[in-house]
DNA sequence: AAACTAATTTAGGCATACCTAAATTATATA
DNA sequence: TATATAATTTAGGTATGCCTAAATTAGTTT
């Protein structure tokens, strides 16, 4: 059996490769908030046990290996956040913390039954697509809601889920994944969104804004 | 915070100070499954936390911050194992196991939250006492099964939690927590002890009924 | 009381996983 | 192409928690 700590690892891999290829020591120490130095020594033991492909100074990358170990974590993951969230009724913003301690220690047993419970559901409370036992992901085409113009039409399709103030900001607003919302105007020079949600007319700040994805986009003449 | 095998020991120096106030470095290594020279080790470490009362080759025991620590540990596995077996329909002789692993990792608030969804119980799925938020533990006068004599009825208490072969022989004879049986007889020379549990009549051997406490004995003449 | 046995502790090692500081390699700039 | 800068790796150290083997202490027996 895999460390915890090389389970996290295995997990962040996938995640910065998902958007960009191969991954350096650098960002994935940032991205675990430790060293460079301790991502090298944990990538040459990932690497002595095949999960990782590795060439000093060039990056690493996931072997097949290595993809099934990481997407079996985030399915741990993403099915506790969702049990916590529909089962126990813990907030939206306390799930992701919760979930990253429980994702290590879970068995297989226990993670059938909740996913039994939950009627196999395939998105997290953050709208992230839940791996299916196989470790089939089904991604959905979203887009940022940097990429809205004025007057378009849309629904929320996912938030990150790592902050746990921002959750709340965007939970006072119901901007919860399958929330529709039109955008009334977009301010310019980089500005913020003025958007209208169920009536309500609500301010998303830049930075807020990135970090939600939308789908089913359409144009005020398309209505 | 403490690491998980400080609270481990904690754990077992309380469980094995219930029934025989202080505890040897042997017997507590033993429980552990550890080496004595191991045990020496992190009771030194518990005693600059001033959690443990120890004088070398004399045993430990627990300081009230190490007692309320214990507890605490207690009834996050007592909880955890009520709410595996009734939220998840996990069999009782599996929900000892996970929650060994989950209840180092579960935070107050989820704990909280299983316990309003279970009603505020008091006793977990083998029978055991949950302890109260505070640390009070309300522990019932049972009996040990081996002091019972023929012809006396009563109700099973609490069994081990450990040994999960047990608990599956246990339950394909319907002895559960809760369940009240009548000894038709025990056999001389320490041997087995036929009963009548619900019309059935069962064999429960010697070994085996060390593991079982009952309450309420009642003798026949009394019905 | 001396000697033996059993329990316990000390001493020294190993693996994990992190750290800092110094050395190295790669890349960009002049 | 030489040099400066940034990224990465190596080297050496820390803490946890386990181990084995040797030394010590306690308790029992003769």
């Amino acid at each position: 059996m895999l460390t915890h700590a090389a389970e996290d690892y295995l997990k962040s891999i996938y995640k910065l490769q998902e958007k960009g290829g191969k991954v350096s020591t650098g960002i994935l120490a940032a991205y675990l908030d430790v060293k460079p130095a301790s991502a090298t020594g944990m990538i040459k033991k990932l690497k002595t046990m095949k999960l990782v492909r590795y060439e000093r100074y060039r990056g690493v990358t996931l072997t097949e290996t290595g993809k099934a170990i990481a997407l079996e974590i985030i399915r741990h993951h993403r099915l506790l956040e969702l049990y916590l969230f529909k089962a126990l009724g813990v907030p939206w913003d306390g799930v992701h913390d919760e979930a990253e301690k429980l994702e290590h220690v879970i068995s297989e047993d226990v993670e059938a039954r909740m996913d039994e419970f939950l009627g196999y559901p395939t998105a997290d409370p953050h709208g992230a697509p839940i791996p299916d036992k196989n470790g089939v992901v089904v991604q959905t085409a979203s887009v940022p809601m940097t990429d809205l113009q004025d007057g378009q039409s849309c629904v929320v399709a996912e938030v990150s889920d790592n902050d746990s103030a921002l959750l709340r900001h965007l939970g006072s607003f119901n901007l919860y994944p399958g929330t529709a919302f039109r955008v009334i105007e977009v301010a310019p020079f980089e500005g913020p969104f003025t958007i209208d949600i169920a009536g309500q007319q609500v301010v998303i700040g830049r930075e807020v804004a990135k970090q939600i994805f939308v789908d089913e986009v359409q144009d005020p003449d398309n209505v």
